[in-house]
DNA sequence: AATAGAAAC
């Protein structure tokens, strides 16, 4: 033994990866232009609509308009099908305005109605499956042909060894609509059931009657199932083939008909908005239902209702062990098959057991004074945990004595101690890992910790430490023993608070077996659990399902365009729904961005935002940067918020890396103008070559892969724009698209635009000499703290005292992981409703109620006019997407938007009463 | 003065 590493704890126990292989393009693969094919910009339904109007199908007047209106409901227009409506067509177009207002309304009609009859009598048109009794013969004949393949006979060798090749016989799948498979990692049954699947329908020559869908929760493994199947077909993935693959921005797609294709659940969620009845789709394989993800939990309620209208569809989900049944009770009972698993034996060890063998005794770590447990636990445990710490401390006395007879005093007053500790001790780890080394077999063992503190505090201890243990890269099958330090971050949606949170909790069942698992994939191993019999006993089998710990307000407007039903009770259908509470807060918040009406149907607005595949107020903002004509930078910043930013901070180099952050804010107070100013350096550095590329990340502290994901999903956010008809062109370059890009102030006020009423208030400090880091409130939780990650984090200079941000999180404290500084201009034009007060001689002007500025009645009421004409503006072009004319500066959109941009832009600070330039400004742009 | 993980036609 002698190699170490050590993973942040997953709920899946894995490393984390992430792909992104170019995929400039990623549904290239239909090359546009083509006359008469579909235009490239059509997906799933759409196209087959586009076929039945362009296509030559012979239809009535009356059913073609019903198909256009439907088309239109997104491609605004009566354009040719070449591309989005020109701009040069809207004087012919305005005799039409009665007809569109028609179009609208029956729009209205459509999305209130359930299933539209018409949109039924056109579900043939994606009825895919048709049987093609040529393409039957040539599957079958392929298929024989494959017992002569010396490629194919090898792996089938393999695939022989595999417990679920077992269960090929077992053709419960064609029996019953839904089956439940349950079986432990490692038996095989992800890239086999397919293939028994597929293969059974070859061989009975009905292959064009197949089409598998397999669902994962990780891009990572939806690609490397499909290409591991592939292999064992002996054939190569994608185009054409009987296996490929689809993640977001990325796909190699097999052959429609007599196919396996691997895709991750969310493409299956979008799927669902073209094709509600997933009409191509003859076996719907849901994998890992067991992790509880948001989307799988939300596509298992759909299938169920889908059940009842599908009668041909199969159902399979694939499940660990542990929580089978629940699933099959879920879907009525339905059959389970249970595929023993084969990995070798794992020997378990608990804290006792480690203590003794080690002769553990904990150093206090520090010489504080020691405060009572309860002081020093979080003080906002919620109460399910509280319950069982009682029941912990209760039942602890009597375990003590129950160790008596097997264990040391000093063990048992060892665990004492170790106990009054929440924290993970690292001591206890190192000493655990030199026994490894010192005593037992060659193997690399691998450490589970919950979170970078540890990681980072026991690279330190092993780097310091007089052993020859340094923590190296290790691979799966390397790992013989695994230390499973007994907790995870989790994080929670405190609905009482209205806040998120993330805290260390103590492991499930079901991550301990996991990571139990990871030791025995190639030799028998051992796994040493940091928590004691106690701990052990009361562990939760299964951590919460992700529904009941997240926000919804992006799942709710999911729910109103796949048109479910009623928010509250399609919720209520899920497997554990998420609290009324919950549902409540989510649809409130909805309600207050204006993207559900009273009656909790969609806006104009929130169908903008539920179609673009990002959080609402990130669709916000999105939509504004097109308007306000800042798309390119504005779409690396909504890229960046839903992603991930692309910073790195290397263990060790934290200050060296912070400082490079802040170089490149250029002093804009702003994380996220400092992910503008990196992605711009990022393209330019491209553009002169490869090694520019590298150098300049490695030089900022940048992630290439993430910057060229966040490439990627900019690429995706313009076509829906383009689609929409916010655009004039797909190209986020576009130069009408980006005139005010460089314009510093505008994008800010865009962010306000997008984030609004994420606000936070900057109290300066009062120490005009020593300068002092600033104080920062928000209006619901009070005193909150800049996350010092973010680079206002020790800015003590500031232009104004208003910052807004997007993730707010509590951990030790509330935290603002990213802020901007923001002008009182940007909270006054794109914040909430303004009010104007006057009291005790003083005249103000609030947004909210809560930012309040000081401003001359006659200035705020300009304001508040201006602010009024604008909405109506912004409103009218949600409602009728087109993009703003700059080149006619007498149009009336052009003037209210350029006297708001131009006061937002040249103006210092708002009141110099009395500024009669300033008035004087607002008169002749209005 | 601190950074669980995953995902979108």
């Amino acid at each position: 033994a002698g190699r170490v590493a050590w993973i942040r704890s997953t709920r899946s126990g894995g490393p984390s990866q992430s792909t992104s292989e170019n995929s400039c393009g990623g549904r290239g693969a239909r090359g546009g232009g083509a006359r008469g094919k579909h235009p490239p910009h059509l997906k799933g339904r759409e196209i087959g609509l586009w076929y039945a109007k362009w296509g030559g199908i012979k239809r009535s007047e009356a059913e073609r308009k019903s198909v256009r209106t439907y088309v239109t409901s997104y491609f605004d227009g009566d354009d040719p099908p070449e591309g989005p409506q020109k701009m040069g067509k809207v004087a012919e177009m305005e005799p039409d305005k009665k007809q569109k207002q028609e179009q609208e309304e029956e729009k209205e009609v459509k999305m209130k109605a359930k299933v539209e009859p018409r949109e039924r009598d056109l579900e043939y048109l994606f009825q895919d499956l048709v049987r093609k009794p040529a393409l039957d013969v040539e599957l079958k004949s392929d298929f024989q042909a494959k017992a002569e393949n010396p490629k194919y006979l090898e792996m089938l060798k393999f695939r022989e060894t595999l417990p679920s090749y077992g269960m090929r016989e077992v053709n419960l799948v064609q029996a019953s609509r839904v089956v439940v498979i349950s079986g432990e990692t490692g038996c095989g049954k992800t890239t086999q059931v397919t293939q028994f699947i597929l293969d059974d329908y070859i061989q009975r020559g009905a292959g064009s009657l197949c089409r598998v869908v397999c669902t994962q929760p990780r891009r990572i493994s939806a690609i490397s199932v499909a290409e591991r199947v592939a292999a064992e077909r002996a054939e190569s993935v994608g185009e054409g083939r009987s296996c490929g693959y689809q993640i977001r921005l990325q796909s190699r797609l097999p052959r429609k008909q007599g196919s396996v294709l691997y895709c991750t659940t969310g493409i299956i969620l979008q799927w669902l908005r073209s094709d509600p009845c997933l009409s191509s789709i003859s076996h719907l394989v849901l994998d890992e239902v067991h992790e509880r993800s948001l989307q799988s939990d939300v596509l298992l309620a759909v299938v169920r209702d889908l059940l009842h209208s599908r009668e041909d569809l199969k159902v399979v989900l694939m499940s660990a062990t542990l929580n089978a049944e629940k699933f099959s009770k879920y879907f009525d009972n339905c059959p389970m098959i249970h595929i023993p698993g084969y990995t070798y034996p794992v020997e378990e060890y608990l804290l006792e057991d480690v203590v003794e063998m080690l002769r553990f005794r904990p150093q206090h770590q520090d010489r504080r004074p020691r405060f009572p447990r309860s002081f020093l636990q979080n003080q906002w445990t919620r109460p399910e945990k509280e319950a069982q710490e009682a029941e912990y401390r209760q039942s602890w006395p009597c375990f003590a004595r129950s160790l008596r007879d097997r264990f040391s005093d000093d063990t048992i007053e060892a665990l004492e101690r170790l106990d009054e500790d929440d924290k993970i001790n690292l001591d206890l780890i190192v000493a655990l890992i030199r026994h490894i080394v010192m005593n037992e077999d060659d193997g690399a063992i691998l450490v589970f910790l919950p979170g970078w503190d540890n990681i980072s505090g026991l690279n330190d201890l092993l780097m310091h430490a007089p052993d020859p243990v340094h923590p190296n890269t290790i691979t799966v099958d390397d790992v013989v023993y695994v230390i499973d330090g007994g907790k995870i971050k989790e994080t929670h949606f405190d609905t009482q608070n209205n806040i998120s949170t993330m805290a260390a909790e103590w492991v499930s069942l079901a991550n301990a077996k996991q990571r139990k698992g990871r030791a025995g994939r190639v030799s028998p191993g051992k796994c040493y659990h940091l928590y004691n019999g106690l701990r052990a006993s009361l562990l939760d089998n299964y951590q919460l399902p992700e529904i009941q710990r997240t926000p919804l307000e992006e799942l709710c407007l999911q729910i109103k365009i796949l048109k479910l039903g009623p928010i509250a009770s399609f919720l209520r259908k899920t497997l554990d729904p998420p609290s009324e509470k919950a549902i409540e807060l989510a649809i409130t918040h909805l309600k207050d961005l204006n993207a559900l009406d009273r009656s909790e149907e969609l806006t104009p607005l929130g169908f903008h935002l539920a179609r673009l595949p990002v959080e609402p107020h990130i669709g916000k903002m999105i939509l504004f940067g097109a308007l306000l004509a800042c798309l390119d930078p504005v779409l690396t910043i909504a890229a960046s918020l839903s992603f991930k930013d692309p910073f790195c901070i290397p263990l060790g180099k934290e200050k060296l890396a912070d400082h490079r952050r802040k170089i490149l804010s250029k002093n804009s107070k702003s994380d996220h103008l400092t992910i503008v100013n990196a992605f711009w350096g990022w393209e330019d550095a491209k553009r002169r070559g490869y090694k520019c590329e590298r150098e300049f990340c490695w030089d900022n502290f940048l992630s290439a892969n993430t910057l060229q994901m966040l490439h990627n999903m900019k690429g995706q956010f313009a076509e829906h724009l383009w689609a929409a008809g916010f655009v004039r062109s797909k190209d986020l370059k576009d130069s009408s698209a980006n005139i005010n890009s460089e314009n510093e102030k505008l994008l800010k006020a865009v962010i306000v635009a997008g984030l609004y009423p994420k606000v936070a208030k900057i109290r300066p400090s009062l120490h005009k000499k020593r300068p002092m880091p600033v104080k920062v409130y928000t209006k619901a939780d009070g005193k909150v703290c800049i996350h010092p990650k973010s680079v206002n984090a020790e800015e003590t200079q500031f232009h104004y005292t208003w910052l807004i941000y997007h993730l707010k999180m509590r951990t030790s404290s509330i935290f603002l992981y990213d802020c901007t500084e923001v002008s009182p201009f940007s909270l006054l034009f794109f914040g909430g409703d303004i009010s104007i007060q006057k009291d005790q001689e003083q005249e103000t002007i609030a947004v909210d109620e809560w930012i309040v500025f000081q401003s001359p009645a006659r200035i705020a009421h300009l304001v508040k006019n201006l602010k009024r004409e604008l909405d109506v503006l912004l409103e009218e072009k949600i409602r009728q997407p087109r993009p703003v004319d700059w080149d006619d500066r007498g149009s009336s959109d052009c003037a209210v938007i350029s006297a708001i941009i131009d006061l937002i832009t040249t103006t210092q600070v708002l009141f110099i009463p009395p500024n009669l330039q300033l008035c004087d400004l607002f008169l002749q742009k209005i």
